[in-house]
DNA sequence: CGCGGACCTGACCGATCGGACAGGTCGGCG
DNA sequence: CGCCGACCTGTCCGATCGGTCAGGTCCGCG
């Protein structure tokens, strides 16, 4: 009768060994219970559908060699089942995979050698509707996060028409906006090219966006 | 002789009955030893340099009010002194926050009500140079992060110029990049700025970086 | 076999941009 | 005091953009 409190999971990972080896670590746990196992996309969405399982642990790696079949995966899941939560599980760590793993709706991003009892405190984690994530993939997305040292410094009137740039308002209406004349906002908009070393205000605000500074 | 092995604390926050607090459930622990306290920026630099923790609590509001002390003295710390960790410890959970913290150098960020065994075992992996984030701020990190479920797609040629775009280049060069005409970029920008709700490619760039599609 | 979607191309025009001049005020710092 | 940096203003010009017409091909889907 511990069924209906179990934390219910489901395995999808290309390769039968390793879902092997899942289940029988998670089955020493009363309160983790298998309840489906998938090699492919598209068995998983299927599976998933039928045995609602709670939390799913996904390895973004899949048979093509693409993370994108993973990913892809991971959003329609997301999508569809709101309820369920993704918890990946990768043999490599990628920073950039752990980014595009969060952008798609996973919960939790997890490498597969780390030792078990933080895997299962990582699905119970998720399994409670939190994130997961082990050191080093918080790591990995701090690093993906965090900005370049070597960022420039913008005065107040850059910041602010930097902002305003961003939102697509005009040289003209950045004027009006901050009681300036669109010249001055064009010199302004001129320093912080050169700071940014955009060719436009396009690159300028890419630059600006990707390094936090908006 | 426990000492050298110790992870070296420095408590930051403006509310002496914090500090007190922490330290006393500190102290409990053999292996952490709370060597620094401040209540301001200024003394925080001042006795950190001295004392050379390894690890930094944080508390980023301090007496102004304003987060943007605390996160200036966080980039400051982490400019400074690469190797002390910092760890952010707030009262509450704000997403914008805990990106903002990140963004300034903070390699970890619990909210103060964890209970004392979260927070130590935080402080022990910033010690180890690791990162460390409680599971409310790590879903504070992944809603700042994640998509929008209503995104829009965009063709593979939609994508292609996107990139470009970003990058700085002017229609023609686009065209030329891509063997196609100028005109046919211009098409294709427009479409682009229309599935973004853009006024300018400034913004379509910066709608695009922020939803993740470059 | 039509229909739509993705992709491609052309011409035109006013608005805007990017860059180059050449100025100005104000406060801080040596 | 003179210098510098942040901020502000102007004029001029060619390049580019954003928008609007008008067309076209190719492919998949009903």
């Amino acid at each position: 009768m511990t069924t209906d409190r179990a934390v219910r999971i489901a395995l999808v990972d290309d390769h039968a060994i390793v879902r092997q080896g899942l289940r029988s670590v998670l089955d020493r746990e009363p309160d983790l219970e298998v309840v489906a196992e998938a090699s492919t996309a598209g068995e998983a969405m299927a599976v998933i559908g039928r045995t609602t399982p709670s939390v799913v642990l996904l390895d973004l790696k899949l048979s093509t060699g693409e993370d994108s079949e993973g990913l892809d995966l991971c959003a329609r899941l997301t999508e569809r089942c709101p309820a369920v939560g993704v918890l990946v599980l990768t043999t490599f760590l990628d920073d950039a995979l752990v980014m595009a793993a969060v952008r798609h709706g996973a919960r939790g991003y997890v490498v597969k050698d780390v030792d078990t009892t933080e895997l299962v405190r990582a699905i119970r984690a998720v399994a409670r509707g939190e994130s997961a994530f082990d050191s080093r993939s918080a790591a990995a997305m701090v690093r993906s996060v965090r900005v370049r040292p070597e960022q420039p410094t913008f005065t107040e009137r850059e910041q602010k028409v930097l902002e305003l740039l961003a939102h697509g308002l005009s040289n003209r209406e950045i004027g009006g906006r901050l009681y300036i004349s669109e010249t001055t906002v064009k010199f302004h908009v001129r320093n912080i090219m050169r700071k940014l070393d955009a060719a436009s205000r396009a690159e300028a605000v890419y630059e600006a966006s990707k390094m936090g500074v908006i």
